[in-house]
DNA sequence: CAGTGGTCTAGACCACGCA
DNA sequence: GCGTGGTCTAGACCACTGG
């Protein structure tokens, strides 16, 4: 064990069993210092560490205290399909439905390309994709035709990514979303929305429609 | 700008800018000390940062490397609902519609408090909630009303929290759900499921349906 | 075995912010 | 002003691991 790992965990320990409460100040660098019988540098990285995992807060002169927590923040893990499905032990297919140049479209206002498509498991199909990539930004895309992999993977594996937001819905399927999906017209489905950065530019935005009775998302707290 | 910020920016340009690709080796320590010129421990901070935040694979002996992005993972904040009305300029009211301790609740395997109601956000409900509380870990719930306040925001308050798990899927509301949330039958909800561990013990279960049309989750990415 | 990252020390100076 | 955390230095020893 180390000397880091130890201070950290005495700390995290009071704090998670409620005995040390929010807006409770814990000990100064100097105390822990004597304290630990050892370095500032050591104590400065444990209280750094648990700082930016938002257990405590630093202030200048004040001092460090436990953090208020204000909302629940969790990591959710959005995978690529394809690794999905098949550590399901089902079998996955993409199928191209349509791809076009898309002179300016509405989400970006950029030449993009459109693609659009159907995921596959166990064969049945389980989620519909509408998706736009930004052509100034990822050139190379003109030449996929995208009809044996899909768009998602293929990008995952060449551009970099910067930012990206993701917005998460409930909505019912249309009468033609539902027919290719199997449901019954307006049955519920997962939407999944995500727009993707790299420097300030807008790489990609895709619409994903789910299954609502075959996927769902997992989140893990953090921290 | 500090040292350490100014190494940790220069590595992640290149990586996002594709100059770097996975796998690549960053420059040794001892490298970036000379071209620097400040010392290993400021060099060592910006790499280990670099490694939490998953941007790049650390070895010993091997050296530091642009990680291979795996999976798409991204920060999904979980509110607590009445600051998220709040938030928007609407009145939050939470309405009580069942309490009662279930000896041997089906989710835990526990004595708990089983607590029922709904959310408004402008005067319209639109969220239903089911709570479990195991009483083991959280007595003091047993003395608590929960008519004027959500059992969340209470336990938020309350309860220091270890880990966490949620799932969400689209589900379609039953005729009992649906007229609650002033939906039709079989309207698309957001159902949040959420389990929620204290050093290792389970210290509460919540299942929350949205209404689909008046609720989203949005995540941010990380890194 | 040799070289890397992991950890630590005992100092130092600085900027911020409360008194 | 003065004490706090923020940052940095110039060393050091060690454990792991790849060749």
């Amino acid at each position: 064990m180390t000397v880091e790992a130890l201070i950290r965990g005495d700390i995290e320990a009071r704090i998670h069993s409620g005995e040390w409460k929010p807006g409770h100040r814990i000990p100064f660098e100097h105390e822990l210092v004597t304290a630990y019988g050892c370095s500032r540098a050591t104590v400065s990285k444990a209280l750094g560490g648990l700082a930016k995992d938002g257990l405590i807060e630093r202030r200048r002169k004040a001092g460090s205290f436990v953090a208020h927590p204000q909302v629940h923040s969790a990591v959710l893990e959005v995978p690529d399909l394809a690794q999905v499905i098949a550590a399901r032990g089902e079998d996955y297919r993409w199928q191209l439905t349509g791809r076009r140049g898309a002179e300016s479209a509405g989400e970006l206002a950029l030449p993009a390309l459109l693609v659009e498509g159907l995921h596959y498991g166990g064969g049945e199909p389980f989620a519909l994709e509408r998706r736009l990539i930004a052509l100034t930004e990822v050139p190379e895309a003109e030449q996929e035709s995208f009809v044996d992999q899909a768009p998602g993977t293929w990008l995952l594996h060449h551009v970099p990514w910067t930012a990206a937001r993701h917005r998460i819905r409930a909505v019912e399927a249309n009468v033609g979303e539902a027919k290719a999906l199997g449901l019954r017209p307006r049955g519920a489905c997962l939407e999944l929305d995500r727009t993707t950065w790299r420097a300030g530019q807008i790489v990609t935005h895709v619409r994903q429609l789910f299954r609502g009775d075959r996927y769902d998302l997992v989140a893990e707290f953090k921290p």
